[in-house]
DNA sequence: ATGCATGAGCC
DNA sequence: GCTCATGCATA
């Protein structure tokens, strides 16, 4: 009947987000790969347990270190992707999703209805802006690699669409930190980048907030770094002088 | 595009 | 409580 099959968005106000794809304003720089190599806290000691990141961003193109011992199969969608690769795919995807008209929201609710695993407008942003860990990038890449032969081999074919169910979930409000508020709690993050709770507490009580928003701020702060391109792309090398044994250390109460 | 938040899995 | 994957809400 109605001829709504090439609307696969129908109440997610894509016109909101249209600018998150029509706009062609990416970062300028694009083969930026600082990264700072300061996580520490993969080397407590954790055996068998599931550390994800074997390695980093650090990575050159043609660096790529087997682990297990097993040889590369020449398979292009089996293997471990090195970072060059998943950078290029990342890039190649994003301009393809937008020559094909489709937005981000677009291909997460595609993703869905094609391979049953839904993804927000937020993931695959993400994604292409190569803000996802290492582990969850090649998680990802094979499915909206299958997204791209699709929609572009695609000569018409009826997506179907699905609804997914929405959850009535409570949701905290999302709290604004002040600017000068995020400054203090930055150079805490410098100072020590995992304090204890106690720490927490007694800096939550001088910024006058929530313990749990302070935490919480922590623990994303921390996830931020474990990313490649960091939001203010900065060329740090060397970071990693002198000892990168022991990280919780401070204490300053 | 990104900040704060939730929740699952692990110690 | 932390990490990690993920997203609502917002700038």
């Amino acid at each position: 009947m109605a001829t709504a099959a090439s609307n696969p968005y129908g109440l997610l106000g894509s016109g909101s987000l249209a600018h998150a794809d029509g706009a062609g304003m990416q970062q300028g720089s694009p083969f930026r790969n600082p990264q700072k190599l300061l996580q520490s806290e993969y080397l407590q000691g954790v055996p068998g347990n599931g550390h994800p990141l074997g390695h980093h961003w650090g990575l050159h193109p043609g660096e790529h270190g087997e682990l297990g011992g097993h040889h590369c199969q020449d398979h292009s969608d089996e293997e471990t992707p090195t970072s060059d690769e998943l950078e290029q795919f990342a890039k190649q995807f994003k301009q393809r999703r937008i020559k094909l008209g489709f937005t981000q929201a677009d291909v997460g609710l595609a993703l869905g209805t094609l391979y049953g695993n839904v993804f927000s407008q937020t993931t695959i942003c993400r994604f292409e802006a190569l803000q996802l860990s290492f582990k969850n990038m090649c998680k990802l890449k094979p499915l909206l690699n299958k997204w791209l032969e699709e929609a572009d081999s695609s000569t018409g074919s009826p997506t179907s669409i699905d609804k997914i169910a929405a959850q009535g979930r409570k949701r905290k409000k999302r709290t604004s930190i002040e600017v000068s508020v995020k400054g203090v709690l930055e150079t805490h993050f410098l100072k020590c980048p995992k304090p204890a709770a106690q720490e927490i507490s007694s800096l939550a009580d001088s910024l006058q907030l929530e313990k749990e928003v302070v935490r919480v701020w922590f623990c994303n702060r921390r996830q931020k770094e474990k990313r490649m391109t960091p939001p203010g792309e900065q060329q740090q090398h060397e970071v990693y002088a002198h000892g990168v044994k022991t990280d919780s250390a401070c204490h300053d109460l």
